[in-house]
DNA sequence: GTTGGCACTCGGTAACATCGAGTGCCAGCC
DNA sequence: GGCTGGCACTCGATGTTACCGAGTGCCAAC
């Protein structure tokens, strides 16, 4: 553990290299609020600091720098999550007032929020489709032996999946199965798909429904394709200074089922920031993602988060997060 | 015009900057194939090519490099369109071999194909929906007042409008309402809804009608939310080297309005490719997009680019694009 | 335990020389 | 007359050197 002065040393250096980016020195330090010792006990405490994995050097005659352990030092001691303020708070506010219609397009619009709030890239992962109940399901038929299942969830949403027949299916069947289903599995949530419903007592449309019901039960799948929404992608230009770094993290960005596998990690083990390496991205050892689950009538949840550097601002990404996710959680409550 | 030499000779420097994306010396040019002519008479020639504004120096004793009239020449002179060869066009012939699913999946699947193949970024812009056939329309009730418009298209594309109600509405009505519709619409395109249709003789279910009919006929707009399928973001990283312009040609890539109407103009112009300020956008000064148009059943059109730096490889993206398109073409009207 | 002082390090910047790829021009050659 | 070898010239890139100063570690003194 670190004892007081070292602490507000460590903050205080994390906190000048956040605003600045550039490696910190004693005394810039010494003169820093909360510290007030001479600059060479500042560089005692650093040496020690350095020592003990904190802080770094990037070479023998500049500031110091945090490390993945310094930064990690300074969430954990941030205290309570402050709430934001100022315009940003008005701009969340604004947000969630004006907010309606179509639920991709809000959360798309979420994420952009956050890019926005934050300066970093947002994202929004919708709560699993698989655990949303259902509220109908339409069968509709585009060829022969071809239709389309559209599923409609109670949270608005919409999802299809292909359905082909073994044989030529009348118009008239494939309505009558589809009101069938419908009966049958509203309300149900997709993980929870029975092996079959009641049969009709018409063959064909027994069929028809079986057929149906065993496409959406193979849907519920671990990689399945995930909806991710990505906003202010564009900002990772500037959040990394090798350009290289900034292709790898957008490459990142691009696959949606790393990007939702990854937020579902880092909450799972319980934590609101994942730094460098904790993301368990070796491409995203320079930056961090901040994160907050929300869920929506009880166990369905999605996750926001935001994505930048090491050097991000935790304190606002935090209140950002943890406000945003609140908001939405009521939103879609609510409804 | 150009004579045949330094036509010759601009396009040997075109087509080593693409190559090498270092200026170009006459040295270089003396060697090339198709210039037999020394290195002293290169260099005459190429002042020409300068006054003429198809090079420009970046400073006195460099090679030249390109301008904008100078990749147009060589674009306009590339002569027939080469057909894509070698592994690429073994990834393409694969890539609609195994196409098959929702046509939301497969046209961003194509997006990241068109990147796969050009290295640059690839972008894939649907047919506009309110040009296909409508297969059928389904209203589900989400609450008492509100319902969700889901329409299914002939190309089995599935889109939604949310709807609310004045008064309060019963599930049955909600659902002949819906199958009224069907029986109405079907076969209709979005942009030539009628104004009503034919009552029903119940007033409850007219009015249900009437206002999912508004909705739909109010969401005709030319600026409503477009598809884009953007595959390979990433790549714009490498295609610049001022980070800033890295991150407005992301910028650019995130709205996809903007990006929509980009593709249309260029296509509207009978332009294949679009170089620089032919984009008609100020930040993709140093880019260039190469497009092609595709139809599906007539007029309804969509279209698909590569978005690049102007120093890409017309010659292959303009054979990948060109391919893709009609591969694409096929694929959805034989479906 | 803290601090002022001091020698030391080393990246960054500037001044300067050098190198060489590339140029424009011109006289001579075919 | 057009092409070309030759040549002086330009100027970015690269390397060298010197210097500055921010920052360090250490130590003696308070």
């Amino acid at each position: 553990m670190l004892d007081d002065r070292k602490a507000a040393i460590l903050r205080a250096v994390v906190q000048e290299y956040i605003e600045t980016a550039q490696p910190v020195g004693s005394g810039r330090i010494a003169d820093a609020e909360g510290v007030d010792v001479s600059s060479a006990t500042v560089r005692n405490e650093m040496a020690t600091l350095e020592t003990d994995g904190y802080l770094v050097q990037p070479h023998t005659s500049a500031g110091r720098v945090p490390t993945e352990k310094g930064y990690r030092y300074f969430v954990d001691t941030i205290g309570a999550p402050r709430a934001l303020r100022g315009e940003h708070a008005r701009q969340v506010s604004a947000f969630f007032r004006r907010a309606h219609g179509e639920i991709e397009e809000m959360l798309e619009a979420t994420s952009r929020l956050l890019s926005g709030i934050t300066d970093w890239t947002g994202v929004v992962v919708p709560p699993p489709s698989t655990e949303t109940p259902l509220r109908s399901i339409h069968l509709a038929s585009l060829a022969p032996r071809q239709a389309l299942a559209v599923l409609v969830y109670a949270d608005g949403s919409v999802e299809k999946h292909s359905v082909e027949f073994d044989a030529d299916t009348g118009e008239e069947r494939v309505n009558a199965a589809s009101a069938h289903l419908t009966a049958h599995l509203s309300g149900v949530v997709r993980s929870g798909l029975p092996d079959s419903v009641t049969p009709t007592g018409d063959t064909e449309t027994d069929r028809i429904t079986a057929t149906a019901l065993d496409v959406l039960r193979a849907s519920v799948e671990p990689d399945a394709p995930s909806d991710v929404f990505v906003g202010g992608a564009s900002r990772v230009a500037s959040a990394f200074d090798a350009v290289e770094t900034v292709q790898e993290v957008l490459h990142v960005l691009e696959q949606h089922l790393v990007v939702v596998t990854l937020l579902r990690d880092v909450v799972d083990r319980g934590l609101q920031v994942a730094i460098g390496s904790e993301t368990g991205m070796e491409t995203l050892a320079s930056a961090a993602l901040v994160v907050a689950p929300y869920t929506v009538g009880g166990e369905r949840a999605g996750s926001i988060g935001v994505l930048g550097p090491a050097r991000m601002d935790y304190r606002e990404a935090m209140a950002a997060v943890t406000d945003v996710s609140n908001r939405l959680e009521n939103h879609l409550t609510e409804g």
